[in-house]
DNA sequence: CTTGACTCTGTATGCCGGTACAGGGTCTAT
DNA sequence: ATAGACCCTGTACCGGCATACAGAGTCAAG
């Protein structure tokens, strides 16, 4: 396949494709002889488990990280493992959040027309609460740490 | 409280705070008479929630979405709770593709030492297929669309 | 062998979410 | 009344993630 088809079955830009290649998400492809690349069909799974993977909350760094485990090298088992369940760990925390937001907002809808106002917001009650430590940092700073 | 002090207490930049207060994300508070600007107690925890509902995936534009519908206006209930509605879906889709993630990634570490390597990959496999249609849309631009 | 669609490389640009800095007031303790 | 910590506004800058454009080569159809 060459690059347009990729991008067009993965739902992506070209030029996306190009980036992802240089930051090391997609593997470089081989080239035809005039330079052309020529993807196999994996590709355009990869391109679209980033998609996912992104629209799901993680950032490309961490996704290079899920890829580079998902191949799994040879020997670094044990590496892999912990890597592995660092991230389920992560995934979890994820979807306690996802899941208390759902919660918070269905109780907010029910609650809606209820008691005409006056209530108060749940969601934010519920998660506004504690100190952020959201996953494994990407964007944070808490602790005004010098970057 | 003063802005030094609900940056601490919210774990961010004072910078942040006047950021999200320009972007409407944060209420104005009121101010004193040299001009500081005297917050309440729960700016603390709508930034909180912020950079929680953040975390979890979703852009400054969707939480903006969030907070207004969770200090939901007087009469636009009904449009609280089609936007509410949508979020809850657009929340049972990301914790899908959550689980998915977190069961491939289990699945990869148990057949990580088993057959030694030549094991596919499920992760990819389990996420990459289908069309990408994330959440509501935000970074998709999926079908070649001229922006 | 020309035309139009496609691809190549390289560089520039744009949006998002902050973060930093300059130049200046305010507050509090001594 | 002055030092030091804090806050103000405004503007500039940064990294992440793309996206666009320029200038040139490739390819398939007529």
């Amino acid at each position: 396949m060459r690059t347009g088809q990729v991008a067009a079955e993965a739902g992506v830009n070209i030029q996306t494709l190009r980036y992802y290649e240089r930051r090391g998400l997609l593997p470089e492809p081989p080239r035809r002889d005039s330079g052309y690349r020529s993807y196999g069909t994996k590709s355009v799974a990869v391109v679209r488990f980033i998609k996912r993977a992104q629209g799901v909350g993680f950032t490309l760094a961490e996704v290079e990280m899920l890829l580079h485990l998902a191949q799994g090298g040879p020997t670094d088992c044990e590496a892999v493992r912990d890597l592995a369940h660092e991230k389920v760990r992560d995934l979890d925390r994820r979807i306690e959040s996802l899941h208390a937001m759902r919660v918070s907002l269905e109780r907010l809808v029910e609650t809606c027309d209820r008691p005409k106002r006056s209530r108060e917001c749940p969601l934010i009650e519920a998660l506004g609460g504690g100190p952020v430590a959201v996953g494994d940092g990407r964007l944070m700073n808490v602790a005004g740490e010098r970057s």
